[in-house]
DNA sequence: CCCTCATGTCAACATGGTTGACGTTAAAGT
DNA sequence: ACTTTAACGTCAACCATGTTGACATGAGGG
């Protein structure tokens, strides 16, 4: 309950007085993307893994032979801060990198079987929430969600 | 400069191969929540503040007179973590904190005319992206996209 | 051959979080 | 009343993830 405090997960939601009508909704956003990512970042903890070596295993199973230079950009963050993570999975051989012969320049990213195992499983686990919350409501209200998600995104 | 990237912004969605069919829905939940604080992040960085520090001006708008020990548990985060946030909004009057006579153990958070101020304008521009999202699915999409967010954001 | 520039690496630093140790103060036992 | 206990809050040390700046390296064009 309130007390006791329920750390690990939740954080309990709700209990704030809404001071607008949109508060809810922007609660919701705030705790939904803690939802969406705590299992899978339960399990990448036990393999003293997290985020950004997820989101970087992420991107290279659904781009395989990318390069760095292209996968800082996807990311949005700096070379130098995708060089201390990339290097783990590297060493943990998750990640080949190979300079092709024509292509001296820059080095293609693969996944090994274990990264593409852990990748698997980490986004399955991500998945499951999504999938379970969307049988909840249909596929209408999924594609409406979608539909909000989209906007949002965008704003740029 | 690095690339042109669109750094500053969403970092371009898309683009990615989509292994499965619930990838989308994973990649607009990241970007979505990317797209709502943006502009407030963005808005706070100009007052030397951050997200840590929204978060506390937040609840303590809707929790007048809240102790830090309740802050830290709506929070989530230690109270060590909570400390040096906490103090530099004190330190700049952005909030109160005073030890009411009767409960000495702990002191009474409070904002400022100052402080309420930034919540505000720092809040609404999170709420008016999804205003502005809600208002392009209408109200059932609206209810369909806070009713998959609360089964995400209930999964403890 | 050299100059340039994309690519990648290394070092230094900022920030937001963690845990551990400690003071302080209210409450509970005796 | 006095002591013990424990909650509350602070300080210090540390870690992880990001930043910027400086630099090495290798390809390609004059």
């Amino acid at each position: 309950m309130q007390k006791t405090a329920s750390h690990a997960a939740g954080l309990h939601r709700a209990s704030l007085k809404k001071l607008h009508d949109l508060d809810a909704a922007l609660e919701l956003m705030y705790y939904g993307w803690r939802g969406m990512t705590l299992s899978a970042d339960q399990y990448l903890a036990t393999l003293g893994l997290s985020r950004p070596h997820h989101r970087i295993l992420y991107v290279v199973a659904r781009q395989p032979d990318i390069s760095i230079g292209s996968l800082i950009e996807i990311l949005g963050i700096s070379k130098q801060a995708v060089n201390r993570p990339l290097n783990l999975l590297l060493q943990r051989k998750l990640l080949t990198s190979k300079r092709s012969s024509e292509q001296h320049r820059s080095k293609l990213l693969r996944l090994t079987e274990a990264g593409k195992q852990i990748e698997q499983r980490a986004s399955g686990y991500e998945r499951k929430v999504l999938r379970e919350a969307f049988d909840r409501v249909g596929p209408a209200g999924a594609a409406a969600w979608m539909a909000v998600m989209r906007v949002i995104a965008d704003n740029n």
